[in-house]
DNA sequence: AGCTTAATGCGAAGAAAATGCGTCTGGGCC
DNA sequence: GGCCCAGACGCATTTTCTTCGCATTAAGCT
């Protein structure tokens, strides 16, 4: 039924779906993306397309899998030792992946998934994991740290915007401005 | 070659396009948009699928264009007296028109198309307009008024970054805080 | 080990996408 | 006003995708 919330974790259906999700890859790097489709993916995968429809429904919830999980990101943000200076290193970070050609597909077919799926909140999610840890580790200098729902507001909406509906001005003096912005107000001891 | 540059603007091509549109919007009502297909609309239509790839190149861009057209707003915004009080209305309203399942879809369909056509833009200059008008109304009464990209920034980015990953927490006592924050600071006398 | 259930493979049928070619409409020019 | 050309359209065809039923295989459990 569902792709992630697979009953077998384990064996045969576990190989298939990373099969599936490392063919989507591969060939989205080969042929592009636009030129992928459900025959071309599973043959590449060794599976009949049937199984595919039967997992992921159609073309569009399985690339919504695999652009979810390239947006994971990586690790921890760095530490740059400040709240400022750690919060501008990420989101100029978050700007670049975010804003290239390659970023703004994963998030347009992440968004294009069911709803219900959760792909997109996962993105979402994604963002929020990484604040919170920038705050986490900016209160134990004892910093003051505005929430993650006033920096998403403030920081990462703007950023994502101007990526999904202005593809052009992005600049890092812009997103210091964000930042800068969001620390000049509405900042709780902790949260 | 595109839809809305229509190299004949008079005559058949309009009738044609016209008459696409319409059957979209129909079709939309009557058997949902995730069954939609190209020789049903063109059926619909009066015309042959081979005119709709033609003119639109698919099944995506031709939604893009019907999305775009939805979301173009009916008037200037209501006033309301005050700044303040326009903002919040015309927040309030557009997070309701845009958090729609409707509304939604019609974003995500907007997104979808080829961003050289501009759809995705054309979407971010309709709420810049509409915010420029209230901008302008203002200024008229001698209130100061900040400028349109940083309303873009605390007020429409937020309530669509909401909208599109996280579909569900839009409450109106949100998106007055979200104009206060924007009424709050970086007041410009006027741009 | 044997049993139950679920997921996959396979093949066929139905539907949609895409393309090539001939025709016709519409606008410009004489 | 009539002619001409570029562009748009309809029709037919081919290719590809999508769906479905049934047989098979593998995983999980006792």
């Amino acid at each position: 039924m569902s792709a992630r919330a697979t009953t077998r974790p384990g064996g045969r259906s576990a190989r298939v779906q990373q099969s599936v999700h490392q063919a989507v890859r591969d060939l989205e790097a080969e042929v592009g993306r636009d030129a992928l489709t459900v025959p071309l993916i599973a043959a590449r995968a060794g599976v009949t397309p049937s199984t595919v429809y039967r997992r992921w429904g159609d073309l569009r919830e399985l690339l919504s899998d695999v652009a979810v999980e390239r947006l994971r990101p990586d690790g921890a943000p760095t530490d740059h030792g400040s709240l400022r200076a750690d919060l501008e290193a990420w989101a100029v970070q978050f700007a670049e992946e975010m804003s290239s050609t390659a970023g703004r597909t994963y998030i347009r077919d992440a968004l294009l998934g069911d709803p219900e799926h959760g792909n997109a909140v996962r993105c979402s999610d994604y963002a929020a994991e990484q604040l919170k840890a920038i705050g986490v580790r900016a209160a134990g200098r004892g910093e003051a740290v505005p929430d993650v729902e006033s920096l998403l507001d403030a920081v990462v909406a703007p950023l994502m915007y101007r990526i999904l509906f202005r593809p052009s001005d992005l600049t890092a003096a812009y997103t210091d401005r964000l930042v800068a912005t969001a620390l000049g107000r509405s900042s709780t001891p902790f949260a």
